[in-house]
DNA sequence: AAACAAAACGGAACCGATTCCGTTTAAGTA
DNA sequence: TACTTAAACGGAATCGGTTCCGTTTTGTTT
């Protein structure tokens, strides 16, 4: 592979001169430009990104930390950063937390990043402590934390307003009239779960409604746990006319096992769920989801790093307000009970 | 942050005695190896890893091209490479060629990753042809093509036997009885999907039966696109009691679908999907679908890939063969018509 | 104790870029 | 034409590691 000095030699002039050639604003003559442009291309150069890295002190590398490539919500983000990081010429190197369970695995999965001297690192993890977190952003500066919010407003810290997509989803359905719900949340122990969970419930209290403990079943997100969440639900015998899912894959297999059990979705039961993942519009009855501006906040967490780090200047909103998309999954009460 | 150098004055030995320190295998006597420890930790070092790569010739990155996020294939496959490269202190980075919809966009998406001095790349490209394959291995020569396969075998090429899964699918529905077909494919533009279809037509042209062309609906593997194929399929008003899904996505739609319809699945039509997704055991009823080894193939790549790149002998197979996993959305042909 | 091989070691050279510094060339002004 | 100033340039120094080479130290054998 040839070097820059394999191609000054051609060009016939200083590397120095090759290497002002490959930025713009440095001050090059036209013919040099020229003349290094045909050395370049015979010899079919390519300048080392490593080399460049070393000097430059730049990896042009961001980190990703995702807790899963499962769910919708993480691959929307996962995608959107992919998107918007590859059009500045940076790339991304992955950290799936997958398998890790503890906080120990969890940041060793972060030291895997740190490694490998990323210029920054977007984390979207919804476990980790508050404290822990600040542990991290001390030992490390160039990191943004996704998807979690501090009692005040940080400028790290990339948001949804989970708190009030739960209360819309509880004012809608106290809007159509019903008053027994049956609740299927997230893990408890990730932040936008608890969010969800208590914005829905607190709308509620406040129109003094309480929701029977029994009904409330602690599931998670994946379709797997909403089947068995519903299942064990419905295996409860106590009526409900709304169930409030965590997220919109609990509420397809909510809609599924409902469905199988010759309950009439959007009728008998109206449903919501959480996230609008691309999907919802076309589940059969098409889901009533809140809808989590993921997308807006990928690419607002890029624009921050990339300020951060490539001393860009693009402009940065870290909080993101949820709004209600009603489609044919739910349904107002008084219909059924004629 | 302190260097090499650094660490090599505080411990009182050369440089090359701390670099050798670093890696097993290499003659450092006990005394300096711990002298080198504790100023190690005392400077808080941490190897650069853009100098390490320079001098070492080696970016221990590995490239990862695949055209999207969204399906469970790729995402499985995401996922198996991720964990199995990362136990090897490998790192990943990411192209993902979501928006690519020509073969020049395509290949652009490859020089992004190229350009960063992968090590080796993995493609899972399923749409360039052949002569453009082989024009890239040509120009790069550590890649591997991933679900791809040649006429005869080859090394670099991972391949599911997707003509025998097609073929599969078809014995299984045929084995029951049914002999009105319906078929919703995925891009066939795609060689697997390609593959799929063909097997499945094959084995039933060698029981002497044919599908109705206007059965056959050229569709996807999104949800979305499963859900139109299924309506167009509807809208025809022609009797068919199985139906063959190019993948478990465009399945669980068919399914959604003809549920809402009253159709029910299972009794009155079969539903065959392919990929066997996590959650394939899961939809209502659970999905009768052809199980393709992902992990399998992906984790063999990678042992492929880290043999190629860092000198490993690890086992390597190339090719990968679909089996049958019955469940309850497939039914025998008999109990319907009485 | 002498002789010798093997282990341990220090430090220079190198990887391939960027950037700074001092010099040459070109353009503009009097 | 002579002088000034800016643009263009060549090349050395630098980034922080790895590795090779030649020397010193250690340990074993006679």
């Amino acid at each position: 592979m040839a070097t820059i000095k394999d191609v000054a030699k051609l060009a016939g002039v200083g590397v120095g001169t090759v290497s002002r050639s490959m930025s713009v604003n440095q001050s090059v003559s036209d013919k040099s430009r020229q003349k290094i442009k045909v050395a370049m291309e015979a010899l079919n150069y390519r300048p080392n990104s490593m080399a460049r890295s070393l000097s430059s002190k730049k990896s042009n590398i961001i980190g990703l930390w995702v807790p899963s490539f499962s769910g919708s919500f993480h691959r929307k983000m996962l995608q959107t950063i992919e998107e918007e990081l590859r059009q500045k010429g940076k790339h991304i190197i992955l950290a799936n937390a997958e398998g890790a369970n503890t906080d120990e695995e969890r940041i060793k999965c972060l030291d895997y990043l740190i490694e490998r001297d990323c210029d920054g690192i977007l984390m979207s993890c919804p476990e980790l402590s508050l404290v822990e977190l600040a542990k991290i952003a001390s030992r490390y500066p160039n990191i943004l934390f996704l998807n979690r919010s501090l009692p005040e407003p940080n400028k790290n810290f990339f948001s949804i307003n989970h708190y009030a997509g739960g209360r819309l989803a509880a004012e809608h359905l106290v809007g159509l009239g019903h008053t027994e719900f049956a609740i299927i949340t997230g893990r408890m122990s990730a932040q936008d779960a608890q969010n969800r969970h208590q914005g829905f419930i607190d709308y509620l209290l406040e129109k003094g409604i309480t929701v029977d403990p029994e009904l409330i079943i602690f599931g998670g997100y994946k379709f797997t746990q909403g089947t068995l969440a519903v299942k064990e639900l419905l295996g409860k015998n106590k009526p409900f006319s709304a169930l409030f899912c965590g997220n919109d894959k609990s509420a397809m297999a909510a809609i599924s096992i409902l469905h199988s059990k010759g309950i009439q979705v959007g009728k008998e039961v109206s449903v919501v769920g959480y996230d609008d993942i691309d999907i919802a519009a076309y589940t059969a009855p098409a889901l009533t989801s809140v809808h989590a501006p993921i997308e807006s906040l990928s690419r607002n967490a890029c624009h921050k790093i990339l300020n951060l780090c490539y001393g860009e200047n693009l402009p940065v909103e870290t909080q993101f307000e949820p709004h209600l998309v009603v489609r044919k999954s739910s349904h107002s009460v008084n219909t059924i009970k004629k």
